[in-house]
DNA sequence: GTACTTTGCGTAATAATTACACAATTAAAC
DNA sequence: GTTTAATTGTGTAATTATTACGCAAAGTAC
């Protein structure tokens, strides 16, 4: 941002006293951030949700969000929400996009910035802090607060992609995993079936899973064997990924 | 965003009065819109930069951008920037993500949101508008004024992304174009050398192009065909895209 | 120990990608 | 108008990646 209005209406660049008119004055957008927080138990992905109390928004679920502080980085504001919700630091985030329709909060003019974040529900499940927040069902997820459907939609979606592009699904697992659990998750992230021998294959063939030499433990059948991602390995090979089975 | 602070620090929902007084009272960010408006002019990605003439960036180069208005969509600030700088319309425009560290602006605390923008260079040929603004090669693109550098990085990243999975390249072409004009865009773009035939073949092989029955003009050589791209065939066929060869 | 469930494993068929060369067309130079 | 130079237009074989698919062995539950 750097412009300023000539008479003609074509702006061009201008002193920084005068910008710093302009953004003192333009003080009618608020910044917000909204947390798109997924988790994975009992093989689907959930979000978490917060009951909405506001008039407008009735019996409606709505993201998790805050007005950024004038203080701190955008990014920093969005592990700050998480921290308060969930009480994990550490997190998978990352941004998706801004939303800005003049309209999307009744409050008056407040433009998001939507995230999402990857958490591990074995780690969260200690600490529910707070009883207006639910996990729901990716699928179940509908008629959202605010222009929360569309934010939620588009943060999946690019969670979808993600997956198919980067180990980003590993956030999600607890750290020792059989490879059942990973195609579990697999397929509730794509929501399509995966043939077995294949996902073990190609996961095998990318050559950054680490046997752990364990097995699981209850499991009312033969127990498969337990790995971990290796994150080391992952950086070094210059973060080359081999896609997914398609979506 | 619908929180407020409890004593213990953990927000919840709260009323709208509420969050009006926060919305009202936040009054210490400011939001603008940068623009990375891509041309395609003699077989090199170009970039539309504007001089700086801030103290604090002196003679570097920055990317167009304004405050966004209180009363216009995000989206539509966008449009305003590109429509004031380039005079045209209807224009190919994709929101990136939001940069807001603290202290990216020297005029204080500004969050801006990043666009792409594609240009048909000859469209824009007959009308420049201003003489501060001048075309740069990607490859040259360097420290440029405030965070600019990675907002120009991250953006010609997801362009060259984007090129990969959809026809979003044909807006930087003239109407009308041959193939070897469509390869030496992909080239440019991706920054590797394609094979002839092959990239022929994958071209013909979606199925999107039309050939016009007409032959290039004014080349030194032997014409090649002229085509244009079917945006409705490729609206109907569900938005398939075939993969274009790896970057 | 029998029934049940799930793991672990390999191959053949098909599809996609890559590498690669030569004749025909046009403009430019003479 | 003949030659030169540049570029178009086209096909196939080799390689690689993807898909489809079944059975023996391990462990749990009873």
């Amino acid at each position: 941002m750097s412009v300023k209005q000539k008479p003609d209406g074509i702006p061009t660049a201008k002193s920084l006293k005068a910008i710093q008119t302009e953004v003192e004055s333009s003080n009618r957008i608020a910044l917000s951030v909204d947390c798109v927080i997924f988790g994975f138990d009992e093989n689907k992905l959930k979000v978490l949700l917060i009951r909405s109390d506001m008039k407008t928004y009735q019996d409606k679920w709505s993201l998790l969000g805050d007005l950024v502080r004038p203080d701190e980085d955008l990014d920093a504001s969005a592990y700050r929400i998480l921290k308060q919700r969930t009480g994990l630091s550490d997190l998978y985030l990352e941004q998706v996009q801004a939303f800005g329709k003049v309209n999307r909060h009744p409050a008056g003019r407040v433009v998001t910035v939507a995230y999402y974040s990857l958490i591990n529900v074995q780690h969260h499940k200690l600490k529910i802090l707070d009883n207006e927040l639910h996990w729901h069902d990716v699928d179940s997820v509908k008629d959202l607060a605010f222009d929360h459907q569309e934010i939620f939609n588009t943060c999946y979606s690019r969670l979808q992609k993600r997956v198919q592009e980067h180990p980003a699904g590993f956030s999600l697992l607890p750290n020792k995993f059989s490879l059942r659990e990973l195609q579990n998750l697999y397929e509730a992230i794509l929501g399509v079936k995966l043939d077995r021998r294949n996902f073990r294959k190609k996961f095998f063939a990318m050559d950054f899973l680490i046997d752990l030499g364990e097995i699981e433990v209850n499991v009312p059948h033969r127990p498969g064997k337990l790995y971990k991602f290796n994150y080391n390995k992952y950086e070094k090979r210059g973060k080359k990924w081999v896609g997914i089975d398609f979506l």
